[in-house]
RNA sequence: GUCCCCAUCGUCUAGAGGCCUAGGACACAACCCUUUCACGGUUGGUACCGGGGUUCGAAUCCCCGUGGGGACGCCA
């Protein structure tokens, strides 16, 4: 049984890069019949905050990555962490180090100084043979890991292929603090063994983690999971996404607009692929996911092919589905939505043409709320020779059959008999009408509005 | 600095030694459609980081270089 999870920190927003850690592990999980867990990483109490775990909650909830087990909370699993601590200490796979961060930090700058990688020194580090020092009235102990010192940490990694690293590199980490909390790559390990992940599918910037979780699994006699380490994701402009550079939640994205199957569609394809297949659905997704066509290089993320699926997916989706998600966009505006037009017949109509929901809460609010004309645009197509046409389709208005062909007729009446072409009238009328030179089929947009709309905005006409 | 990873069009990518005079998608340009702007359709331009090997043959394998990224916390 394959089990996975998305183990997210709640120190903030569920970003991007986040959202397809955790689509790739639903993914793979959906994909294999297995199963997928969510849990919480919240031993820095320092940083964690409810509002962070309920933001996380939310954007999967928006995504629809559904897990099957959790959410589990390290906090509520302190007890379980302090057992296998005490095992460890009492095995000789920890040790009590009274090392003291300003000692810690005064060693790391010797040693870079020295152009050395800054590590542990490993003064408590007991050895057979070795005399400890005597630990220091008032300080109090953190306990390290005993990572071996020789030989190599190796693993097939499913995306990056074959890493090694000399245990040589490794120091012996902190596992639990002075106060006794375990910190995360204890935790994890923990969880990972306890939880019976067997594919851990988590951000690059762990494969450096990973070796030292090795080595505490198999100190603890644990069986090691695979491991899928996922390049980054980098920003529009090619920069490294931060807090102050360009990391949005996910949940930015449905303000901005956005079908949440076009942002999974989208992130789907950013770092995998299956052929040339671009737009495919997320039944599609598990059944075609796997590691094997994840690239291992960082992808840049690229908003005009999120926008272009939007696209798609706003065209493809159900009108009366799209009129409730617009619907409380035009709420938030202040706008009263009236019976006449319905909201799905705008919607029917300007769905073929938008980018995004917001776009067509603007199509909406043209006909539900006053619009204002730049006079510029205004002064460019209402020309003195379309005025008398205007004027006779403003009479025409009256008394025609409200419907396009009808009013697609009494318009090509009108330029008939002052001789125009058919962008003469329509221009005009489409911004008299909407405030806008670029709208759907001015027929159309006629028969949308009701009859009155009609002749109160004609009604502005000079005589 | 040390260790680890990465490297095909502007971007996302296909590509597992001959199928590649490198394919698709977004973006871009032109044309068609047209009642404006979109949509849609057709066409087009643009890429294997550099150098050495291995091989009959390399985008694909190896080495070096260069460039980029990540990690070196009592953060996760």
């Amino acid at each position: 049984m394959i089990r996975t999870r998305f183990a997210p920190s709640p120190t903030g927003f569920l970003h991007i890069g986040g959202a397809r850690t955790a689509l790739f592990s639903w993914a793979f999980a959906r994909h294999h019949g297995g199963k997928f867990i969510l849990r919480i990483e919240d031993t820095d109490v320092a940083r964690s905050t409810p509002e962070a775990v309920q933001a996380i909650i939310d954007g999967m909830n928006w995504l629809g990555l559904a897990h099957d087990e959790g959410p589990f909370y390290q906090m509520q699993r302190m007890d379980r962490y302090k057992e296998v601590l005490h095992k460890m200490l009492a095995d000789g796979a920890a040790y009590y180090c009274y090392t003291t961060p300003e000692e810690l930090e005064r060693m790391r700058e010797e040693q870079r100084a020295k152009g050395m990688k800054p590590r542990y020194d490993g003064t408590w580090r007991p050895e057979p043979g070795k005399t400890l020092p005597t630990p220091p009235a008032g300080v109090q102990p953190v306990i390290r890991f005993k990572n071996p010192t020789d030989g190599v940490v190796a693993w097939n990694d499913l995306v990056k292929g074959q890493i090694a690293i000399a245990n040589a590199e490794l120091d012996d980490l902190v596992i639990a603090r002075t106060d006794f909390t375990p910190t995360y790559n204890f935790c994890v390990v923990v969880d990972d063994w306890d939880m019976g992940i067997t594919h851990v599918i988590r951000g690059d910037d762990h494969v450096n983690n990973t070796p030292r979780q090795i080595n505490i699994l198999k100190a603890l006699g644990a069986e090691v999971p695979q491991y899928a380490h996922l390049s980054m994701i980098l920003g529009d402009d090619g920069q490294k996404l931060s807090k102050r550079h360009g990391a949005v939640s996910v949940m930015q994205y449905d303000d901005d607009g956005y079908l949440p199957e076009a942002v999974l569609n989208y992130l789907a394809r950013l770092g995998w692929s299956h052929g040339d297949d671009e737009v495919f659905s997320m039944t599609q997704f598990c059944e075609w996911f796997d590691l094997d066509h994840i690239t291992p290089s960082a992808a840049q993320f690229n908003t005009e092919k999120l926008n272009w699926l939007n696209a798609h997916y706003i065209k493809q989706a159900d009108t009366a589905r799209l009129a409730a998600l617009v619907r409380p966009r035009l709420e938030a505006r202040g706008i009263a939505i009236s019976a006449s037009p319905s909201l799905e017949a705008i919607i029917g109509l300007y769905k073929e043409r938008v980018s995004n929901l917001n776009e067509l809460a603007d199509a909406a609010s043209i006909f539900y709320a006053d619009i204002t004309f730049d006079p510029a645009v205004l002064n460019q197509h209402l020309t003195p020779e379309a005025l008398p046409a205007l004027v006779d389709f403003a009479t025409g208005v009256r008394d025609v059959a409200w419907e396009p062909a009808a009013i697609n007729a009494l318009i090509k009446s009108c330029i008939g008999a002052h001789g125009l072409k058919m962008p003469k009238l329509a221009m005009p009328l489409r911004v008299l009408l909407t405030g806008q030179a670029q709208t759907p089929s001015v027929d159309a947009v006629v028969a949308l509005f009701p009859r009155e709309t009609v002749l109160k905005r004609l009604a502005a006409l000079p005589a």
